[in-house]
DNA sequence: TTGCTCCTCACGTCACGTGAGGTGGC
DNA sequence: TTGCTCCTCACGTCACGTGAGGTGGC
């Protein structure tokens, strides 16, 4: 990486480099005390090489749901506590906490992720219909498909096919009653 | 449980008790098209049982990151779509890159789980410091720390724990020129 | 000197939160 | 009838986005 250093400062620019985000939020987490800049002669932000690795640690615990109000309070724990026992003990559990949710939600990522490989699945039969087997109000009782249905798959595909219109665009069904116009 | 019932339909406090989340977050979803509902006599939203689901799914993919616009065209895919066959590739595609998208979440919550479990154990070498081998400057070069440190602990810990005062409420440094007012 | 980047207002937006004041329904 | 829940404004907030108009620095 051609990371360009004022002496060994790091500018805006390589912060948005090193981290993905953009010049906005770096500004913002700034004024809102989460990162430190000097300032060139001009007024330039200039950032110490640490604040590369603070910025990337607040990205990721943004990403995992935290407020910035929570990531203050966590990276400041041991400045503002009375002494380091306090702050070593607050610090442990306050992580700890941390960890804990964080879990829950990788099991909630995981779970959804499961639920959309499920429905990509399910399409895949879908992809495949011949309209054969399947009533002519939509895909609720298609034998087909698994009684069983991952609910993206009953959300995203069945629930928006109802309606009574007929779903694939085989000759057998364009025939019917219900023939919709075809594009 | 017991979810109340008027009719078939399921009342707001059902939805909030069956998703966990706000009315204030239901009834936005409502208003902007996430959710259908019909009206009691009186004005109160009665929801089909199957808008708990739709919800729910709602909920898992906020969670995961994706905004509300995101999700109405998810959602909407294959009712505007031109036939079930475009519907079936399109839905199929948009999914795909949504589990890509997931797998990469999840990717970075793992990695700072592993950052945050490392942190912890750090902080468990901290929390039976003595002061010994310990330079005055504060933990920066400790010899019981391992040399190679998880960011977290290092912000956290290290990178707040320097400008030369004390570290442990250790005698030895207590007596030292940089003594501070105790709790 | 030219380009690209940086700067500071200042208003906008997304996804809700939070009262304020009034009504529904067992 | 009493309590608890529901309703609709309407303004607030968090974490930024998006120009507008002007300057820095290789």
């Amino acid at each position: 990486m051609a990371t360009k250093r004022t002496g060994k400062h790091l500018t805006l620019k390589d912060m948005i480099q090193g981290s993905g985000c953009t010049p906005r939020t770096v500004r913002y987490y700034e004024r809102q005390g989460l990162l430190n800049a000097s300032r060139s002669s001009g007024g330039h932000r200039l950032f110490d090489p640490e604040e590369l690795d603070r910025l990337n640690f607040i990205i990721s615990l943004r990403e995992a749901g935290w407020s910035l109000e929570e990531i203050t309070a966590l990276l400041s724990i041991r400045s503002r506590a009375n002494g380091d026992r306090d702050a070593c003990r607050e610090l442990n559990a306050e992580i700890s906490t941390h960890i804990e949710r964080l879990q829950q939600k990788i099991a909630i990522l995981s779970k959804l992720q499961e639920n959309l490989q499920e429905t990509r699945r399910f399409l895949t039969i879908c992809s495949e219909c011949t309209g054969d087997g399947r009533p002519a109000l939509g895909c609720e009782t298609c034998d087909r498909l698994p009684e069983v249905q991952p609910t993206g798959f009953r959300l995203t595909w069945i629930a928006e096919g109802r309606a009574g219109k007929p779903t694939f665009d085989d000759p057998a069904i364009a025939r019917g009653a219900l023939a919709e116009p075809k594009s």
